[in-house]
DNA sequence: TAGATTGTTAATCGATTAACAATC
DNA sequence: TAGATTGTTAATCGATTAACAATC
């Protein structure tokens, strides 16, 4: 990249990606940043700035073609290719994600399920084998995997992660409610259902409050 | 609340609450916003002003005394008492969720769970009986739920929030990769793994770019 | 051409960091 | 008291919005 792109700017990225698939599946062929900006919630100006840290998509007065953008948006998000991912758990939140990605969606293609229980290997999920933990570098090596998602237990994480980042994982979506120590070269994701559902807790309780007429902290 | 509270805030405050916790069960009494920094990731000064929107809970020379801060915090967040949630969808990702929910935590509880399909209707997953979704409005209305998870597949999601948002419900978590179109009294927060996996793809890619001294766009 | 919409610059808004007087 | 750390103000940094010349 020529200068850095904003963390924010990423991931408004995969919103533009879906709904333009939208667009597509519906024969729509071209669109300018207005009618993209109503369908995801992000205004037209920041959609136009968005796009332009990355090339000129657009055409001025017409809008953004539909197919083309597309493509782009694949390219810059490294999805124009398969990216084989591992998945470590295969509980029930590692069974729902594998059974969610069963079909390869953007190039992102489940390569491989670990447990470590014993009563788990060997079994199928979503028409995958699972794998023992003892096969992880091996493993992760072989499918040259650089993206893993872990869903295991909180207390395994770190251990888990460590296995995988010497193993040559790149990037890690954890699900786990723990702050990951990794090297600055990998990047973390998290997706923690109690930090939501807590913050949550606040606005809904604020509302409550003011419905109610009572008046916090004077 | 005398002034608006920044959401950045608000979705920090739970991290404080999860490390305060550890230090509780460690039996630390006394943390400075320095020892909580380095524990969270936030710096010091952050944690400092984040905390002052809400009140002086610290003690200059001192630091910040463990459980008051932890109740104050429970407080502000209304995690004070027993929050009830429906969950809707009973699915791999639904029953993921009531397993993990099985205790409450911070008073968060699981009040009852929704699926359309009548063979898992009346079935029990983490000692909750399974109903039907012809009884949310009632269910949420009895138990008083303002807090909702919705784990139904993509195209359900927008009229089972209607329904719910209609039955009381105030603030919903949802696991579908949709944008959801709520009254602006109602909040949504969305744990999207498609987002996220292709937001990582990126840095990934960008990495693997990087080190192979290949040179994007010039 | 006339109308529409881009890419980009300048203005605004908001959040983070630095610094320090107050105070335990 | 001397040392430490808070709460808060001012300075910095970053992201969003507004505006418009360029151009299809």
């Amino acid at each position: 990249m020529r200068f850095k792109i904003p963390k924010v700017v990423i991931k408004r990225l995969p919103i533009y990606l879906r709904t333009l698939l939208d667009l597509e599946r519906r024969r729509v062929e071209m669109v300018s940043s207005q009618e993209l900006g109503e369908l995801t919630g992000v205004s037209s100006a920041q959609i136009r700035k968005d796009l332009a840290y990355f090339g000129d998509f657009g055409k001025p007065g017409v809008g953004y073609d539909v197919g083309y953008l597309l493509t782009n948006l694949r390219n810059i998000l490294g999805l124009n290719k398969e990216i084989p991912v591992v998945l470590v758990g295969a509980g029930h939140l590692g069974t729902a994600f594998a059974h969610y990605n069963r079909i390869p969606r953007q190039g992102i293609k489940i390569g491989a399920i670990f447990d470590t229980d014993p009563q788990k290997v060997g079994r199928r999920v979503a028409g995958l084998k699972i794998r023992d933990m003892g096969e992880l570098e091996e493993t992760v090596g072989r499918l040259r995997a650089r993206i893993a998602i872990i869903a295991v237990p909180a207390p395994a994480v770190q251990e888990v992660t460590k296995r995988l980042v010497e193993a040559g994982v790149r990037g890690v979506l954890n699900f786990a409610p723990v702050s990951l120590k990794v090297p600055e070269n990998v990047h973390v994701h998290n997706l923690d259902t109690t930090l939501e559902l807590q913050s949550l807790a606040f606005y809904v309780e604020q509302d409550t409050l003011r419905s109610s007429g009572a008046e916090p902290r004077g």
